[in-house]
DNA sequence: CTGAAAGCGCTAACAG
DNA sequence: CTGTTAGCGCTTTCAG
């Protein structure tokens, strides 16, 4: 292995001369720096991360808790992912997946100093980790908003927002009464927050616009058909549809798409999913993406700023959009 | 911070009896593991991963690299990356998400002492990085198997049986003329090697069993329905799919489907993809599984061996199965 | 602008 | 069975 003692023979200096043309923090000569650089390269050396770590207090990681139960939302989840690393490459940090889903997890990461900070991904309102983060020093962030007072900074997608644009959008499409095809039951119960926002936002913007509105749970199967056929059957006079569920989206749109068929004027399916899953849906009119790769880049962004300045910033939402379907006419 | 120090003194005996107490290298008497062990609890102590690593020379993490490029195959990866994080952690493991795609992020995480091992998903035949891994004097799998000469042991689904066992199924069925709806054409050029591995096993299976069999390249999206109806075109006696691609399955579905309820029989659709995502497509007869998370977990188990013994355990491919579809009548 | 040297917290000889 | 101690490779004072 080449240490950073090679690199300062081979470049005839001395050891903190090496450190400190690779920290910058302090001014070396043109002259020295281009050896020392040279030498560098020369040799292949990276500084040794554990020892770097060790003598500075600072990894350059950040530890990331995924929820990684296969089944739920997978493309939201791998796009926020995607967001998180991307980002964090941008600002030199890499991520450390941390196996294991429970406080227990982040507490080793963060003892161990494994990690500078933490980002949390499909936290619930009443979380045991959400104490756990409070206790720990280090920096962490939540991606997600669990109901309740924020004592720790948050980002997430503005799911209340999103239901207002979407009672908007299907009023200004001519709907009079409309429905919420949204997560399954578990999901609703368990994390009460997102779900539970975007019907807030659903309902209100229903009355606001003084159009009928009804929320329902949906199974991530193909069972979701059944459910669009019993909220027809409970008022058939029902024509839009906002379907917040990624398993269920394509077999509700296939049940509307074949009602349509059978007669009557084919409902609208206005979608809420990340851009791709809208496209890959046959016969999706509209949707409202969500953001799911711009929600890690700021989660990201939020917790090196918190590293950088150390400020507490709070919680930050993302506006909602629309966006083209398939078969979009906008 | 609590060190191994304050663990001695309040244990009542030296720092390396700490150590030993953890490791379990020497045999130390009940009653001072008792008293260390409490120690250690009631401080709440956990060894600094970089001094640790410093000392020992190893960081018991292992750095993957995934392919994060959304839209392709998203859910495979998730669950290869499921099941590597899982088994990493029943064996003491943590993960490093490379950040970074090329032999740049590989070679900085291996010089750098970031990791013990790596594990690198979606490799190309002709990938530059199987050199790095090679010139690298970390233990390194490959999830994929590039074609040619292997260099770095591999673990992969094996495609070629599976092409077997789908032509199987589909003349059990009763198909005589039977079509592969494989990935995009950009996919079956980049990595030559498991579209040409399924295209191989299937069109040897068609031949040994007497019956007609075409490959075709498909595009995830809406427009994988013209795909159909062009090979229908070609070929209107066409009756068995398999099909090979997550993103254009529902639409190969639907438009087959379709093409059934307007007259002549509905052909029958065998999907190659994961379980949960057989399960998600509307109107799908038959699926062979993916076994995702089980390669994920094979290639950490191989990693670890590697890691331990030192041994080269070569090539490991997982065989296929046989699962359910929605309507599935086995 | 540059060097020398004192740790960072831990492991693993070495020495009882 | 336990203790003492010499590093591991780097950052960062402190001294020029």
């Amino acid at each position: 292995m080449v240490t950073i003692a090679d690199v300062a023979q081979a470049a005839g200096v001395s050891i903190s001369t090496v450190s400190y043309v690779m920290s910058g923090k302090r001014s070396i000569s043109q002259e020295t720096r281009d050896r020392v650089e040279l030498a560098i390269t020369n040799l292949g050396f990276s500084p040794h991360a554990g020892a770097r770590s060790l003598a500075s207090r600072s990894t350059n990681v950040i530890g990331l808790q995924a929820p990684l139960r296969s089944g739920v939302d997978v493309h939201v989840i791998m796009q926020i992912v995607t967001g998180v690393v991307t980002q964090a490459r941008k600002r030199g940090y890499d991520i450390l997946l941390l196996t294991g889903d429970d406080s227990k997890a982040l507490e080793r990461a963060a003892r161990g100093s494994m990690v500078d900070a933490l980002l949390v991904m499909d936290v619930e309102s009443d979380d045991p980790r959400i104490e756990t983060l409070a206790e720990l020093r280090h920096p962490s962030v939540l991606i997600g908003l669990p109901a309740g007072r924020q004592t720790i900074p948050c980002v997430d997608f503005d799911f209340e927002a999103a239901g207002w644009l979407a009672v908007d959008r299907l009023v200004e499409l001519g709907h009079r009464r409309i429905a919420l095809i949204g997560s399954p039951r578990e999901v609703m119960k368990r994390h009460t927050s997102y779900a539970d926002r975007l019907a807030r936002g659903f309902l209100a913007a229903c009355e606001a616009n003084g159009v009928g509105g009804s929320v329902h749970a949906c199974p991530s199967s193909a069972k979701a058909a059944e459910t669009v056929d019993g909220v027809l059957a409970d008022d058939p006079t029902i024509t839009g549809f906002l379907v917040h569920n990624e398993g269920a989206l394509p077999h509700v749109a296939a049940r509307l798409i074949e009602i349509g068929r059978h007669g009557g004027d084919e409902p609208a399916i206005l979608a809420l999913c990340p851009e791709d899953v809208a496209r890959s849906v046959p016969g999706l009119t509209d949707s409202i993406a969500v953001p799911a790769e711009a929600i890690g880049a700021a989660a990201t962004d939020m917790i090196c700023e918190l590293l950088a300045s150390g400020t507490r910033p709070g919680v930050r939402l993302l506006p909602p959009a629309l966006a083209g379907g398939v078969l979009a006419t906008t």
